[in-house]
RNA sequence: CGGAGUGUAGCGCAGUCUGGUAGCGCACCUGGUUUGGGACCAGGGGGUCGAAGGUUCGAGUCCUUUCACUCCGACCA
């Protein structure tokens, strides 16, 4: 796409109601807009970098077995009832009426919905086990939103409930959800800890969350100085891994992700129930496994930038080349930017040409600010064939001929 | 909900103590000159100073009430 047509509002100053990097960058860079506390607007590179991320997590669970759908946002207050969890979830849910007086609730999470979905089409054991998954907005009125992306009232959570005849088959599906969220997490270039967690509202026995290793996590961890076994504070107060002996570092992190075992708690809150080979009966053993999908882009931010800007992944990036031409006037550096431009977006390549007839300062420090992973030049030198390669994360640049540009380019991607 | 702070142009801020024609920087528009690290010159547009009420000849400024936002805490995926 060319930079002169996307809505990309970058801005110098930071934001006055901004303190962590990632909600900075953010917001400096053009890819979010707040407009309440905890609201925010995707502005068109947000958009980009969410459904890219959102890419991942539903090619990864489809892989896995699940199957994508989409619940309805508002869901009417007796489903909360019903559950017991009304009260239990208190204040965090939106409660309102239609104008017939009829109460409902913006969905916080979605297990009764996703109960009662199952309870209306599946009768019996030979349509088990099911893994049903959505990637869509979550309300919670929480009591203090903060950090931009990190903790909003309203965010882009992946939610997926498994059924399943038993609790064997139940740990089953949780141990592959374990290993999937694993590979989307290595994917998006992360460094995570899996680790032991308390269960909170949701419920249930088993229990692990997924924690993105930053300083400004919210989370204290301890994690082992030579596995890779993490639990959260509440629950590990011992000094020494209880795996390997070795000594538990506390660190922080963000909780990017959270599996359970959830059992029979809303199967039969909610009397759901299948018929077993013995015509039998029996509630629904259930599973549940939660993303933050925009909280993901925080945390890619929080553990990826330096002080001129984010530093994206390979796989999170909105673009994976940001060519630069340096002066709008040249028609040579036009023309060959546009060149390298027209080849990649040929190779399927997702790339950025800043056409803008604004000055190299301001093109080098956007490109600096948004955090595109590679930046090709075209300037001063293209006259004896050259042009330059910065990579973002090491701002490292080298000189690379024109005649080579696409190959050396293509390497990078 | 306790504690602390902030609301003045799209963004960042000064002005409030000590009441007297609404300011600065960035951004934006027009023209010109520039073009490798956020250019320069000239001209220009944009505000019910968060809201309501009060005091006063006169309120951004003083008083009262209220709303919003941010930070710390408790709480929480």
């Amino acid at each position: 796409m060319k930079f002169s047509q996307i809505l990309i509002p970058t801005t110098k100053e930071t934001p006055n109601d901004a303190s962590l990097p990632s909600h900075i960058y953010l917001i400096r860079a053009g890819f979010i807009q707040g407009y309440s506390s905890g609201l925010y607007n995707m502005l068109p590179l947000g958009k980009i970098v969410l459904d890219k991320v959102r890419a991942i997590v539903k090619e990864e669970l489809d892989n896995a077995g699940a199957m994508e759908v989409s619940l309805g946002f508002v869901t009417p207050s007796s489903f909360w009832k019903d559950s017991g969890r009304i009260d239990k979830y208190g204040k965090e849910l939106l409660k309102f009426e239609d104008r017939h007086g009829a109460e409902f609730v913006l969905s916080a999470t979605n297990e009764e919905s996703m109960v009662n979905l199952v309870k209306g089409s599946i009768k019996s054991y030979k349509n088990l086990p099911i893994n049903l998954y959505q990637i869509n907005l979550k309300f919670r009125d929480e009591i203090r939103p903060r950090f931009g992306l990190m903790r909003g009232r309203e965010f882009l959570m992946k939610d997926a409930y498994s059924f399943h005849v038993d609790s064997d088959d139940m740990i089953r599906e949780f141990n592959l959800m374990e290993a999937t969220y694993s590979k989307i997490f290595t994917r998006l270039g992360l460094d995570f800890r899996i680790v032991e967690a308390d269960s909170g509202a949701i419920g249930g026995s088993g229990s692990k969350e997924f924690m993105i290793l930053a300083d400004s996590g919210e989370d204290t961890i301890k994690v082992c100085s030579s596995c890779n076994y993490g639990a959260n504070v509440e629950v590990e107060t011992g000094e020494v891994c209880p795996k390997c002996g070795d000594a538990l570092n506390e660190t922080k992190g963000i909780e990017a992700g959270h599996i359970f075992q959830l059992g029979t708690q809303y199967s039969d809150a909610l009397d759901a129930k299948f018929l077993d080979n013995n015509g039998k009966a029996q509630p629904f053993v259930m599973g549940t496994y939660g993303i933050g999908v925009s909280r993901l882009l925080a945390g890619i931010i929080e553990q990826n930038h330096d002080d001129k800007g984010c530093i994206w992944t390979k796989e999170s990036a909105p673009f994976s080349v940001n060519i630069i031409i340096s002066n709008i006037k040249k028609e040579e550096e036009v023309a060959e930017a546009t060149k390298l431009y027209n080849e990649l977006k040929a190779k399927g390549i997702d790339v950025l040409l800043d056409d803008r007839k604004d000055r190299f300062g301001a093109k080098i420090k956007d490109f600096e600010l948004i955090g595109i992973p590679t930046a090709v030049i075209f300037g001063k030198k293209l006259s004896d064939g050259l042009v330059e390669v910065v990579e973002r994360r090491t701002l490292e640049k080298s000189e690379v001929s024109v005649d080579n540009l696409l190959n050396e380019v293509l390497k990078r991607v």
